[in-house]
DNA sequence: AAAATTTGACCTGC
DNA sequence: GCAGGTCAAATTTT
């Protein structure tokens, strides 16, 4: 039988599967409007971490640190972790070198936004950034959102192991990562949208919604604070 | 000392 | 005027 636990997490990922068939279905068509995909998009990534945020780590994050593409992490970061306690970057490295160059706090939300770009930004051009915004407290879950594309070259030496934890496609890229309790798990999505997302005023942030709302929007049927479950 | 982060100021679009 | 994104000086860390 499925603890309540499990029926949470099948919940979450049957609708991400609703969503991904409403996308594949959009695709299809042709419908490549940025303002119906990216609620999909979102919705389907929220899912995945939702999903994930009810699951304990199979896998101790040691050993995810150990693989070749953790490495090559190491190799592009040589960064500690001193600060990973405090600082709201979720720990999952996504295997670039990245820099903050900025925290806001959002309206729409009580946690600030960081601000990070490509640490080659300046030395290879590269024009490589992203957001990560915490959506969720316990366990917490961040949103990243990935800005442009990285043409620094430090991705080439990646061992394709990571295409097993990260569906990538090309372009820039939304990303939702889990948080250092659980996996290191990335999910990325692909967004080539999203030039005329922002085009269009309609920014991909505009799709970030408050964790419980975007619970009782998307899940009905049943409440997370209590665990109503249906 | 160099590198990275923090944070208030500034810029831009709505 | 407001909100979000970026800049850059100050501060902290290594």
């Amino acid at each position: 039988m499925f603890s309540n636990i499990d029926h949470k997490a099948l919940a979450a990922l049957l609708h991400g599967q609703g969503c991904a068939n409403n996308l594949k279905t959009l695709l299809d068509n042709r419908e490549i409007s940025s303002v119906l995909i990216e609620p999909l998009i979102n919705t389907i990534l929220d899912s995945f971490s939702l999903a994930l945020s009810f699951v304990d780590s199979p896998t101790p994050p040691q050993l995810l640190e150990s693989s070749s593409c953790q490495n090559m992490a190491a190799l592009v970061h040589q960064r500690s972790s001193k600060k990973d306690h405090e600082s709201p970057n979720p720990r999952p490295d996504d295997g670039f070198a990245w820099r903050k160059y900025g925290q806001k706090t959002i309206k729409t939300s009580v946690h600030q936004r960081s601000y990070y770009r490509c640490a080659y930004a300046k030395d290879r051009n590269c024009n490589a950034t992203k957001r990560v915004q915490m959506i969720k407290d316990s366990p917490p879950v961040f949103r990243t959102s990935y800005m442009g594309q990285h043409t620094c070259k430090a991705f080439e030496v990646y061992d394709e192991t990571y295409g097993s934890e990260m569906i990538q496609f090309d372009q820039v890229k939304s990303e939702l990562v889990m948080p250092t309790s659980t996996d290191h798990q990335a999910i990325t999505i692909d967004d080539k949208a999203r030039d005329h997302t922002m085009n269009q005023g309609c920014d991909i942030n505009d799709f970030l919604v408050d964790y419980d709302q975007f619970w009782q929007n998307e899940f009905p049927s049943f409440s997370y604070g209590d665990t109503v479950f249906s």
